[in-house]
DNA sequence: TCCTCCCGCCAAGCA
DNA sequence: TGCTTGGCGGGAGGA
């Protein structure tokens, strides 16, 4: 370990210091020498007391230390420190050269190892690192964009960084080569050479129009970061801002030496071109100041790095500042199929539809190759969407650790692609024919080995998703998969007429433990669809005269590994009982950590199973009917079929729940039943309306697509109809929520303001007290008058409210135009 | 004078 | 509401 560099280090002593092999692999201890305008006083420590109680007041106190000298703020100092704060303590600042970006990335550079031991990470905590370099996070954030420009930190969680050396430049370097090659930035330095030669930059709409021209017919277009696999992009914003982030400025900016001949590039070359791929209309003087003052923060890290160095080029109009290339040479690629750098349009350099799929594909799905890729720009949807994930994850202040690359491609099941999957299934579903919808109805029903791909011409580039997704995508609803060790059982519902989601967007696809072992499915009218329920338990489990034990074992493929289980049950009963839409939105960012997914449907768990933990279910062939011979009871279990708000979508929400005594919707945890066009239910008194749970309703809700992830409603929605009791409650939940009445059908709207509709929703909580009945109430529920096949008609009341005929929620795309009532 | 780039405002996003 | 992150441009230091 080295020590880290004294804060007054000039920048002789930085550039001395600074060695390539130091390993200072934990955060250095703090200089102790205090500045000699802060003596050791009360008053000074009680300034440190406060500062290291808050981040704001120790920056602004940084701030005022090292900067600041007017005298209205020196009046808030200690007697002493105003007195030294004259001209002594004007000297003892350092000047604008130390403080240059360029010194304080030497500094921060020095306080970590060139090439880390990849079993020991060094981590970066940003408050250390400002509090020791005495400087401002914001000078912290330009260098480590940069430094995460290629690859040599990669942000961890909300400020923690790893640092990873320069073992990734190779890698990336050569990506970028790639993916400049690719977007021409040769011919565009070339034209701008031309340009400048023939005639002054000039910001004439004429030439800025041909300019334009230029840069589109050189199919130039917004690009993102470059990423390697294992070095995950987690920037922490997932907005629009990221696409023109220092990070991305400073990946073109190296593409352009790695392209050019002789590698030499001028600011005022690479401003155009970063401008011109940017705004091409605005291409005016603040914008070219920008981009240039920009690039000078780039540059002056990358000259830290020695990867550039700054050289002047002298030409008509005089000398420019330009820099050098001077890291390592980057070898032309000669196969292509090694290095799967691709432009982050993907599109336009890569024209054959194979090429481009596959190139797609691997980006999506890394290999644990060191492959190079980007990402496509058809793909930039699913990426603010990981991103957006991945962010939730790393912002989280219990962010998990980082899942090395080695760890996150160990996993036994899935790789990190598997944290693409909600997009890529909601990729997917954008794309989806009646065919694909055919197909993926028989790979639900299918078993993992007959899961068939979709073809390529729909899906482009996304078979490969399709083919990796867990076994489990095969899955039809509803699925119960026990866990083997706590004997809690996960199931997924999925409505047999809604097969097509299978392999769409599932926010809520991870697998929830659900401690009930006794599960009925769904019975679809449509006689197409079958549902089927499969229980799986561990050896430990299940029971010698299991009838289902066949058809689990047809399943069993689907289940993954028992350690993802675990986990995901871990994991879920650490997490408060009462809280889940947090626990789910918690485990979906843990995707890449350990979960068993499930393509579509979700649970709610069932929080009170304390009765029974083996399932038993008969498959009643194809009626998809799970019956319930055990007498475990447990709560029921709300399962909503995710559909994406884009598409007019039916949606079931069929997950109920039949225990030995009936079907029945948990109280707090509701179920949604279908909308009936007419409640066929009772329904008579608007008052004293059950509370439907808070959680289970916003996580229908937020799941089906009415209202954000993060919005919740109140626990008491508009309730419109309430309908009577037929039976008394007496089922209690301890989740604290509203007691719900057994046969009491809630109807409510909703208005989502995603889809700027309002919704009605029928609840209906039922708990028959005949094992049998719940499936003829099931078969009741979820008939659609039209019969098979027949696609129930939605109907917009007068109100505008949505309603759908009998079994079916229809969600009408955005924008539709109801009444918002 | 102009190049260089520090500095910090402020917005976006998130918890 | 507070914090993190980072885009952005004013304007100052230095050659």
């Amino acid at each position: 370990l080295k020590t880290p560099l004294k804060q007054v280090a000039t920048s002789q002593l930085v550039l001395t210091e600074r060695q390539p092999d130091c390993q200072p692999l934990t955060t250095p201890p703090k200089p102790k020498e205090t500045p000699p305008a802060d003596p050791w006083t009360p008053t000074s420590n009680l300034k440190m007391l406060i500062s290291a109680a808050s981040p704001e007041i120790r920056s602004r106190e940084q701030r005022r230390q090292l900067s600041d000298s007017s005298s209205e703020v020196l009046q808030t100092k200690h007697c002493l420190q105003e007195h030294l704060l004259g001209d002594e303590y004007e000297k003892s600042q350092p000047s604008r050269k130390e403080k240059s970006l360029g010194l304080l990335c030497h500094k921060f550079l020095a306080r970590y190892p060139d090439y880390p031991s990849p079993s020991q990470k060094s981590y970066i905590c940003l408050d250390e690192v400002t509090e020791e370099l005495h400087v401002e996070r914001r000078r912290i954030y330009d260098i480590v964009n940069v430094l995460e420009s290629l690859h040599m930190v990669s942000r961890l969680a909300r400020n923690r960084y790893v640092w990873h050396g320069r073992h990734n430049l190779p890698q990336t370097l050569q990506a970028l080569k790639k993916v400049g090659e690719e977007n021409k930035y040769i011919q565009q330095i070339q034209m701008i050479k031309k340009r400048e030669y023939e005639h002054e930059f000039d910001p004439d709409s004429e030439r800025n129009e041909e300019m334009a021209s230029s840069f589109g017919s050189s199919e130039q277009s917004e690009m993102s970061f470059v990423e390697l696999p294992g070095v995950e992009f987690r920037a922490a914003s997932v907005n629009g801002r990221k696409y023109k982030s220092l990070r991305v400025m400073s990946q073109k900016f190296v593409m352009l030496f790695l392209v050019s001949t002789p590698q030499i590039v001028s600011l005022e070359v690479a401003a155009k071109i970063l401008i011109g791929e940017d705004q091409l209309e605005d291409l005016d003087k603040s914008k070219f100041k920008t981009k240039i003052r920009r690039l000078y923060d780039i540059a002056n890290v990358l000259s830290s790095l020695k990867l550039i160095k700054k050289v002047h080029v002298t030409e008509e109009r005089g000398r420019k500042p330009a820099f050098k290339w001077t890291g390592p040479e980057v070898l032309p690629n000669t196969q292509d199929t090694k290095l799967e750098a691709t432009s982050t349009t993907c599109s336009p350099p890569i024209s054959e539809s194979i090429t481009s799929k596959e190139q797609c594909s691997k980006a999506l799905f890394p290999s644990k190759g060191k492959q190079n890729f980007t990402r496509h720009s058809s793909l930039i949807k699913l990426v603010k969407s990981i991103e957006n994930d991945r962010r939730k994850i790393q912002s989280a202040p219990t962010s998990p650790v980082k899942i090395s690359a080695s760890t996150y491609q160990s996993l036994p099941v899935f790789p990190n692609t598997i944290a693409q999957f909600p997009a890529i299934t909601k990729q997917q579903l954008e794309g989806q024919s009646k065919t694909a919808e055919e197909m993926q109805m028989k790979c639900a029903l299918s078993s993992p080995e007959a899961v068939p791909k979709p073809e390529p011409s729909q899906q482009p580039a996304l078979s490969q998703p399709l083919g990796v997704c867990p076994a489990s995508h095969s899955s039809m609803s509803p699925v119960i998969l026990p866990h083997p060790q706590s004997g809690v059982s996960y199931a997924i519902y999925l409505h047999p007429s809604q097969a097509h989601t299978m392999t769409t967007y599932s926010p809520g696809f991870m697998l929830q433990p659900l401690p009930c072992a006794n599960v009925t499915g769904i019975k679809s009218n449509n006689s197409k669809i079958l549902s089927k329920i499969t229980t799986e338990e561990g050896d430990n489990q299940r029971g010698p005269d299991d009838p289902t034990k066949s058809l689990a074992a047809e399943e069993r493929p689907e289940m993954k590994s028992e350690t993802s289980s675990q986990r995901c049950l871990k994991r879920s009963q650490a997490l408060p009982e009462n809280n889940l839409i947090k626990r789910r939105k918690s485990d979906e960012e843990s995707l890449d950590t350990s979960l068993t997914f499930f393509p579509s449907g979700y649970l709610i768990p069932l929080t009170h199973c304390t009765h029974g933990n083996k399932a038993e279910c008969s498959t009643k062939e194809k009626a998809g009917v799970c019956s319930v011979q055990h007498t475990a009871y447990s709560s029921p279990i709300t399962g909503v079929i995710p559909m994406p708000a884009s598409e007019l979508k039916t949606v079931n929400i069929p997950a109920f729940h039949i225990t030995p005594l009936n079907i029945m919707l948990s109280p707090n945890s509701i179920a949604a039943a279908p909308v009936l066009s007419n409640s066929c239910l009772n329904s008579s008194s608007t008052s004293s309306a059950p509370n439907p749970s808070s959680s289970a309703l916003n996580f229908m809700l937020q799941h089906i697509g009415l209202i954000p992830a993060g919005v919740q409603v109140p626990a008491n929605p508009v309730l419109q109809h309430v309908p009577v009791s037929s039976q008394s409650e007496n089922i209690s939940h301890s989740s604290g929520s509203t007691n719900v009445q057994e046969g009491k059908v809630i109807e409510f709207t909703f208005y989502s303001p995603i889809n700027e509709s309002n919704f009605l929703f029928s609840l209906q909580f039922l708990q028959p007290k005949e094992p049998q009945e719940p499936q003829a109430i099931t078969e009741n529920f979820f008939r659609t008058p039209g019969g098979p096949n027949t696609e129930p008609a939605v109907s917009a009341n007068s109100d505008g409210t949505q309603r759908t005929s009998q079994g079916t929620l229809y969600i009408p795309q955005r924008k539709l135009e109801v009444s918002e009532d």
